[in-house]
DNA sequence: GCGACAG
DNA sequence: ATCTTGTCGC
C-alpha cells in the first residue's frame, strides 16, 4: 500500500559495469538531495534491514514501523528476494535498496521518517543509502550506521547523548553519536528532508537502552527471525 | 602507488 | 553481513 516513485531503473549487467553505472547514477541524483529541517513533527519511524547467508544471493528484507513516542512497534513488513548488486563500499544502497522497496510496498502505513543502517551523507559523493533511499520514499530519512565509510571525527565524551561532528573534505557531513554510556558512538548522518541536528535528536529519542537504535534493531531481529524461517514471522509476509 | 572501505 | 563460546569489565 505504501507507495515510492521509481526514479530510475537499477544497473544490471557484468558487475565491471554495475559499478560504473552507479556511481553515474549517484553523481546524477547527488543534487537532488536536499538536507533541511522537518516541515512537521514526526509521529511514527520506520527502521530497515537486511539479512542473508553468507555466499547466496537470496536476501531477507525488512521494515518495522514504530511510534516515537511509545517506540511501541506498529507494523512488520518482510519479504525473501535476490540481491541484483554485490556489496561494494559506498554502492550498497544499490545492494538494499531494491529489496526494501519490495517490503515497502506491503505497509499500510506510510512512516513520517525513515531511519536507515548505514549512511546518507556521510558518504564520499554524499549520497549513501539513506539520502538515495529518501529520493525514491519522498520523505524524511537518515542514516545511523554502526562504522565509519569516510569522514573523520573527535572522541566525544563518554556519556550518552555527546556527539562530535565527522568531516570529509572540511564538510560537516554527520555525527559521532553515543547512545549509551562509554559504549562505542554510532554514526548519524541526514538522509533527505531532514538535517543532521532532527536526525540526532530522533536517534537519542528511539533508545531502548542498547547502542543500536531501537528501529534499526528491531528490522535486523525481524529478517534474521525471517532467514532463520521462524515461526510466527512468517505470517507477517 | 598504498591503504581504507556502510552492510 | 555471517560464522560462533567464552570471557573481560562495569
Amino acid at each position: 500500500m505504501a507507495h515510492y516513485v521509481h526514479l530510475h531503473d537499477w544497473p544490471t549487467g557484468p558487475v565491471e559495469r554495475l559499478s560504473t553505472e552507479a556511481v553515474l547514477l549517484q553523481n546524477r541524483l547527488r543534487d537532488q538531495v536536499r538536507i533541511e529541517p522537518l516541515t512537521k513533527t514526526p509521529e511514527t519511524i520506520a527502521g530497515c534491514d537486511i539479512s542473508f547467508n553468507k555466499f547466496e544471493e537470496t536476501v531477507y528484507a525488512g521494515i518495522v514501523v514504530l511510534r516515537l513516542d511509545t517506540l511501541e512497534t506498529i507494523e512488520e513488513a518482510g519479504v525473501v528476494s535476490t540481491a541484483p548488486f554485490p556489496y561494494i563500499p559506498g554502492l550498497l544502497s544499490f545492494r538494499e535498496i531494491p529489496s526494501l522497496l519490495e517490503a515497502w510496498q506491503k505497509l499500510k502505513i506510510e512512516p513520517d521518517v525513515v531511519m536507515f543502517d548505514g549512511h546518507g551523507t556521510a558518504h564520499p559523493r554524499r549520497i549513501g543509502i539513506a539520502s538515495h533511499a529518501g529520493l525514491f520514499l519522498n520523505r524524511p530519512t537518515f542514516g545511523c550506521g554502526k562504522s565509519v565509510l569516510v569522514g573523520k571525527y573527535d572522541e566525544p565524551a563518554p556519556e550518552r547523548g555527546n556527539w562530535s561532528p565527522m568531516t570529509h573534505y572540511r564538510e560537516v557531513i554527520g555525527a559521532a553519536l553515543r547512545t549509551k554510556n562509554k559504549v562505542n558512538p554510532v554514526y548519524v548522518s541526514p538522509g533527505h528532508l531532514i538535517d543532521l541536528e532532527t536526525a540526532i535528536a530522533l536517534t537519542l529519542q528511539c533508545n531502548g537502552g542498547y547502542r543500536i537504535p531501537e528501529p534499526t534493531r528491531r528490522a535486523h531481529n525481524l529478517v534474521n527471525a525471517l532467514r532463520r524461517g521462524e515461526q510466527g514471522d512468517l505470517s507477517k509476509l
